[in-house]
DNA sequence: GCAAAAGTGTTCTCGTTACACCCATGC
DNA sequence: GCATGGGTGTAACGAGAACACTTTTGC
């Protein structure tokens, strides 16, 4: 038993711990995004996720949350472990682990210089170029956690400002899930949940008619979670 | 760019990976936990989830499925990730993150003889000491994900014999879940799969009319699973 | 006045829930 | 023959899916 704590001890020094983030944006009813390509050795000119190792005085989620900041200038972001890519070939450079965490941004909010700095761009997720190493793979599982939770959580509020349309949201929905979506029983389990604060403004950018804006009701969804409701859409 | 990247690589050496595994067996209707009491500094004397640092020629799943063999004689054992545990103070006496993964094992096949020699116990789910570290958030962590992942998807079958009784698939469900169940849905439900095969012997130890065995079917189940359909329950 | 998006109700279907009695057997 | 757990059917209910027309307004 020593032997074998002994053993495992003397190896680990081997391994670096790494967090790439899968940056999600919606982009006019566009599911988006963000990468950028590299600058430098190794693998200078390849599109990559963005991320970082993870230092020795931060968690996890702090080292993505800090590289987050530095190519958006955003902080507070929505933020969630996707899972550990572990493979022992999956970086021929180096044993390096990562953890991957995918981002809900609002797309709008982002600062443009910082990410043009860093040679980031926001692809749609039907155009997305070939990444580096096993990104391709890690945007696969997160759009399939996506969905996955979309269905029972309502993260799509993280992607869309602050005050929205309902068909701005059914949008939302139909480009997570790829699937139209009937507009009459959409309106009606949303707001049957009364999680939906109307306001007295439309949005006139896509109607003459203009539509009502809504808010999300944060606080109240707070208090239904926590007793065990469900957002099932 | 580049100072930060090498401002990373040189803290990195500093993070020690592990992996530690949340064991559930089923013992005549209990779920269980398999647990062990360290032996050696640091922390002798403590009830211990089982668990390794992860070697640098092994992956993540790797690491977890030496170390259950280790103490439990077992292979192919179902194992899936959980989640990472990264904070900084976690384990005061190392840089340390946990890459925690849980294991559903069928309890009548393991080797006693490892299990005793590892100082290792199972306690019912009710009765869990304290554990070390962050270990109990990790069980209350894997319980909730194993409910979760019950309710969609059949793996309650990784924790039974491989013949069964539909009156022992349901007290499963029922431990799983905290709460009676219909035995007359349970049943109809169940069967309406078609992933039950129903064999010539009963099973006569819990009463004298006997109760019919079964298997899964777990081929079928793959290929309905690869079609996008759902296990609920 | 017309094009274009927003908004609104009802019916049907199907799955979930609730519920009570007979069966087989060992003792 | 009786106690014990195994096995079966049906009715009521509710959520989800399908479906078409009216409203508002800028041009």
């Amino acid at each position: 038993m020593i032997l074998e704590i002994e053993r495992t001890y003397s190896k680990q020094d081997k391994i670096l711990v790494a967090t790439d983030c899968i940056v999600f944006g919606l982009d006019q009813g566009i599911l988006k995004l963000l990468v950028f390509k590299r600058r430098i050795d190794p693998l200078a000119g390849q599109w990559s996720l963005i991320g970082s190792f993870v230092d020795a005085d931060e968690s996890v989620p702090d080292a993505a949350r800090r590289v987050l900041y530095q190519f958006t200038g955003l902080e507070n972001i929505f933020l969630e472990e996707l899972r550990t890519y572990s493979n022992i070939e999956r970086d021929p450079g180096a044993r390096c682990i990562s953890i991957a965490q995918y981002a809900l941004i609002r797309i709008e909010d982002y600062n443009k210089e910082l990410v043009e700095k860093h040679g980031a761009k926001w692809f749609g997720i039907d155009e997305l170029p070939n990444l580096l190493l096993d990104h391709n793979q890690m945007v696969f599982d997160a759009l399939n956690r996506l969905r996955l939770k979309a269905r029972r959580k309502p993260i799509g509020f993280e992607l869309l400002p602050e005050k929205f349309t309902i068909p701005q949201l059914q949008l939302l929905y139909e480009a997570i899930h790829l699937r139209k979506l009937d507009d009459r029983n959409f309106r009606k389990k949303l707001l049957s949940f009364g999680l939906l604060i109307k306001l007295d403004e439309k949005d006139r950018t896509t109607s003459k008619k203009g539509a009502f804006l809504y808010k999300f009701d944060f606080e109240k969804y707070k208090v239904l979670e926590e007793s065990g409701f469900d957002f099932v859409i």
